[in-house]
RNA sequence: GCGCCCGUAGCUUAGUGGAUAGAGCGCUGGCCUCCGGAGCCAGAGGUCGGGGGUUCGAAUCCCUCCGGGCGCGCCA
């Protein structure tokens, strides 16, 4: 929908004569309700214009009382405040938003594009620990976010299913391991032998030798090895799969690192015949002094590949085999450097859609302030995590709702929630310090609040006969109390937000945005009665609790969290 | 040593050059004869890490220092 920002600039912009993008970038809220609903600072304008901005802004105010969609435009020192007509701006906001929630979030700004995301990407025979919901659930909301916003999406999960540390893997399964154990429990129990493996390795070099051998094997594709490794795949992508369910989360394409290995060669042979190749203490390498950064490794001084190589080969993969004209990775901070050197690589390789590839980083995610180690056998599963919040869930409602129907279903909804919420509202690039305390604490800035407040929505709605899909019309608002009016200028705002968590592939915006709704929902809720209303202010309040109901289902549902219907 | 990231209330944080720095948790005190109290309201709590600068205006941009994290060729 048309946005009041740009009403606002398009008059401004007419009357000083200044380009309308540069009015725009200026418009803010008041950080006062009173002063007004938009504000427009006119410091900017004054040199350019050669009079104070006082002045501008009293001349602004002026010409702006005539526009329609304002009730009034005053000047304020060098600001220009303006409110909208309130009851005009109500009414359209919630048709609109009734008649097409997708639309009314996002103008599809990525039609035609595709883009290929890479997350979550956890090891094989490792475990899915608390440290891979961030790339699991950011990369997730940023697949639907860009759906929103009209993309296609490719969805990839890079598994890590190559490397020496299978040799590690055979070697500590063939030792100590029993098949029966370890398909109760694989991933469990393929850890404690891996760990297992580094502990006695401390005293036994030996083993290290052993497990080179293996995983030597394993490339040569010796028949045992290979057989064990594709068993710990089967096991481990069981394993991972339930968490996926859990969450709610899938993937268009399931490709380890395994998949490169006939792609590499192809890679170095490019390479060398653009003649980027350099010879460098026994490696070969692509030089990056140029770009102040260090050479990035592409054929190990022993004349095998490393990960730069499967990461090259991937990446022309996706585009060219897969048709993506955009590429992210959702990987933690820690390796910043490795994807600006691929880019880098990609670039000099002679691939322009280098430019459009993206490291979505973030922070690590620590346990008491310690750093979380797979080969230290320090772990905290997401499974465990994920259980315990949906216990918490299914007790709060046994406390507070015990005839709910389906309540396991509810409790899987919102214990899950509120685990996904609490990653996802924070700016991704902090560190995360994990709290039990924080995860299974429901009050307050949650995912179980923002589902509540949903809940809250549909029960009033339910109470007043409207159908699901059902559509409330108002042909005007009558009064539009301040509680109101907070609530629809908030709904307003949606696309703009969506707009910039989009652009900043920054899903906690969004979280951010559907906290405050509900906030101001439920402040309305509390103090303005809906149901007992009289008869027109009770449609009017209706069809504004079913706006709010379909935007917060809406912000829910690409974030990742289920929206139940009651809770 | 070099590079990147982070530093805002006891804790977790919002804020992408504009008006009096907003929230949540925790703490204190209110609000269910009224649409769901996983809620709402109020209170206490801030030298925006320190110091310089740019600007009409800086938590925000630049410089510098301090504290923490992560990287810095054959792991991914």
């Amino acid at each position: 929908m048309r946005t009041y920002k740009s009403v606002l600039a398009e008059h401004a912009s007419r009357v000083l004569q200044v380009p309308e993008t540069d009015v725009l970038a200026l418009i803010e809220y008041p950080p006062n309700r009173e002063l007004g609903d938009l504000a427009l600072p006119c410091f900017r304008f004054a040199r350019t214009l050669r009079r104070s901005p006082q002045e501008i802004a009293a001349e602004l105010a002026s010409a702006l009382q005539s526009v329609d969609a304002f009730a009034s435009a005053t000047q304020a020192g060098g600001y220009v405040n303006v409110h909208f007509s309130r009851s005009q701006a109500a009414q359209a906001v919630v048709d609109q938003v009734q008649q097409d929630v997708d639309g009314f979030l996002s103008s599809r700004r990525l039609a035609g594009h595709r883009v290929a995301i890479d997350y979550s990407s956890p090891n094989i025979a490792k475990p899915f620990g608390v440290g891979h919901l961030r790339s699991t659930m950011i990369g997730q909301a940023i697949v639907r976010l860009l759906e929103a916003d009209g993309s296609e999406t490719v969805g990839i999960n890079h598994l890590g299913d190559w490397g020496t540390q299978f040799g590690k893997n055979i070697v500590a399964y063939l030792k100590w391991g029993d098949e029966e154990v370890v398909r109760q429990d694989p991933v469990r129990e393929l850890l404690g032998l891996y760990v297992r493996f580094h502990e006695e390795a401390k005293a036994d070099p030996s083993l290290d030798d052993e497990a080179r051998e293996w995983f030597k094997k394993l490339e040569d594709g010796d028949e045992r090895a290979v057989q064990l490794w594709q068993w710990f795949i089967t096991e481990s992508r069981k394993v991972f799969d339930e968490t996926y369910r859990l969450l709610g989360v899938s993937f268009d394409y399931y490709l380890g690192e395994s998949f490169y290995n006939d792609k590499m060669q192809a890679v170095v042979d490019e390479l060398r015949d653009k003649g980027l190749l350099t010879h460098s203490e026994g490696a070969e390498v692509v030089d990056l002094s140029e770009w102040n950064m260090p050479p990035c490794i592409i054929v190990k001084s022993d004349g095998a590949t490393i990960y730069a190589t499967r990461d090259l080969a991937a990446a022309l993969y996706r585009h060219d085999e897969l048709g993506a004209d955009r590429l992210i990775y959702v990987v933690g901070s820690e390796q910043t450097l490795h994807f600006q050197q691929l880019f880098k690589v990609l670039e000099r390789m002679g691939r322009p859609w280098a430019g459009d590839c993206r490291h979505v980083a973030f922070g690590m995610m620590k346990y008491n302030g310690e750093r979380l180690s797979t080969r230290r056998g320090k772990v905290i599963y997401l499974e465990d995590v994920l259980q315990q919040a949906i216990q918490e869930a299914k007790s709060i409602i046994e406390a507070k709702n015990p005839n709910l129907a389906d309540k396991d279903a509810v409790a899987k909804a919102v214990g899950v929630g509120a685990v996904v919420f609490n990653d996802l509202k924070n700016d991704r690039m902090h560190e995360v310090d994990f709290r039990f305390e924080d995860v299974l604490n429901f009050d307050g800035e949650t995912g179980p609040y923002v589902q509540y407040t949903h809940a809250r929505a549909c029960s009033v709605l339910r109470k007043a006969g409207l159908k699901d899909d059902g559509k409330l019309t108002v042909d005007a608002y009558t009064q539009v109390d301040d509680l109101t009016w907070n609530l629809v200028h908030h709904l307003a705002q949606a696309n703009e937000v969506f707009e910039r968590a989009v652009d900043d592939l920054d899903p906690s915006q969004l979280a951010r945005y559907v906290l405050d709704l509900c906030h101001h929902f439920n402040r309305f809720y509390h103090d303005v009665p809906i149901l007992s209303a009289a008869a027109q202010l009770r449609q009017e309040r209706l069809a504004l609790t079913n706006a709010c109901r379909m935007l917060i289902k809406k912000v829910l549902f690409l974030l990742g969290l289920e929206a139940p219907e009651r809770m």
